[in-house]
DNA sequence: GGCTGCCTGTAACTAGGCGTACACTACTCT
DNA sequence: AGAGTAGTGTACGCCTAGTTACAGGCAGCC
């Protein structure tokens, strides 16, 4: 039961002023929500009693009660469909369930805009070192196999080696660095660390709160589902190579001419078995 | 600007209180849009005050001032379906329906059954070795990682030392293979080679024609999206983390054992961030 | 141990909210 | 033409909202 069906219900014994009201209402439902009384009585250029009658027509208690059966509804249609799907069990659906919810979320994060936010540190850095705690490391490796391929100076920074590994980094370069709660100790202070040293931070994480959140404007939320005992890594593969996309866009001829050099020695080395003779272009 | 970046530009200088105030608003951002101060109090379990404090922290006015900008931004996101429609249709919008789609097969594909004839090799293994191609390597880790805690003997095998790594492989011993066209050379023969002395075989591979598929009954299909240029490795990863899920589930109180252990250990050598920001001591 | 900060909750104030009673206008019906 | 009725705005009361000032409490520091 909509607003819309609640109004024509009872259209035709409407007086005109309400009727004006109805129309406001209509062409924009948050004004019920956010407004007040007084502000539709304003936009409506009537009192403010006719909008509390207007209510009491619609079968509600007065504008509160209208108002509220309002933001109910607004609520429902603005939350993910997390809620929605919960309620189906076995153990398969329900990692399923979770899985495709993460996903649509993930997707929900990253728009083209704030794709490009986090592509471009990438694309323009001098060297790229790449962090991430275990859980995420399938998306760090994700990450780094696909940007070697389209760019120089890629380095996934093992923990064993981190001192090592970072201590040629430049105010020039970028780091992206995936860690959800828990956090590792290790990404963490090597990530604050870089940052102190102004290397630019991309940071793929678990929202706002995050230690990593903290230190740089380019960073990004992910929802993590759980498969059975263990936190998932799909939306950090998933936000790996949508990186990887972007950031194939943002370079252009460049990377493709990379990735044709590489196929090229690909050939020369016979990496890859002729066995079907299906012709796949991609990689 | 959304509610997350202003939250995480002052995570670190957020009280006690305040963190669980920011913590409910992330929760259901529907709440300060339509809360008052009295509900968030409530929620948060604190006072009135608290929350008008943390309205000023993030940079408002007051309580009110936040609430206006909340509302304007949840209207553009209701009202102007258009716009959101307009965001999906570049690139990504593809993306996305590819992924949905490989990720549906793949649940499609794995069905308990299946699941728990994939899982059974790898549980009873003596040694289990796990080979990919480069597309597919963030499943291999994946599975490597999930693997590792919840039982011994887990090898990743890396293309420099094939040899050396699989010299010891026996009768006992399972070996887990991705690859998907084009098959990459190493993986391929490597599999062969452990199928010939006995080593059971599970491949991960994208259909009946695949060179995997006719070393073993056990194997699975996946369908694979492109994302940009290169093949997604999602499916693989998903496959990963089922498959961990499963052998779990066989393994039943010995796996859980061990990552009790394993968690004891993570403790005792402070591999994990206990992160808040307002005790600063360790860092 | 006392002092000095910083957090946090209590209490009081102002303002604006909604709802209702009442009065005015205009139209209709006898 | 007068009375009644439906539609609308004005005036008032009560209440809760948000804000601010102030006091208690706890930790760290000389």
């Amino acid at each position: 039961m909509s607003i819309q069906d609640l109004i024509a219900e009872i259209s035709d014994r409407l007086t005109p002023t309400e009727r004006r009201v109805a129309a406001l209402v209509l062409e924009d439902p948050t004004l019920l929500a956010f407004g007040t009384v007084s502000d539709l009585a304003n936009r409506a250029q009537t009192s403010r009693p006719s909008i509390v009658r207007f209510a009491t027509k619609l079968g509600f208690d007065g504008y509160t009660d209208l108002q509220s059966w309002i933001r109910e509804e607004l609520s429902h249609q603005l939350s993910s469909p997390s809620h929605r799907i919960r309620q189906q069990d076995g153990a398969v659906a329900t990692i399923r369930a979770a899985i495709e919810n993460s996903i649509h979320e993930t997707f929900a994060a990253l728009d083209e805009r704030r794709l490009n936010a986090l592509a471009t540190p990438i694309a323009k850095a001098r060297n790229v070192w790449i962090l991430s705690g275990e859980t995420s490391m399938a998306g760090a490796v994700a990450l780094h196999s696909g940007l070697s391929m389209i760019r120089p100076d890629v380095h996934l920074v093992q923990e064993h080696s981190t001192g090592r590994q970072l201590s040629s980094a430049t105010k020039a370069d970028t780091a992206v660095v995936f860690d959800f709660a828990r956090y590792r100790r290790n990404s963490i202070t090597s990530a604050r660390a870089l940052a102190k040293i102004g290397v630019k931070i991309v940071a793929i994480t678990d929202g706002p709160l995050s230690p990593l959140a903290s230190l740089t404007k380019t960073w990004c939320e992910l929802k993590i589902p759980a498969v059975g005992p263990f936190d998932s890594s799909i939306p950090a593969v998933m936000t790996a190579e949508l990186l990887v996309a972007q950031v194939v866009k943002q370079l252009g001829t460049e990377a493709h001419k990379r990735i044709d050099r590489l196929e090229e020695l690909w050939q020369t080395t016979g990496t890859f078995l002729h066995y079907s003779p299906r012709v796949n272009r991609t990689l």
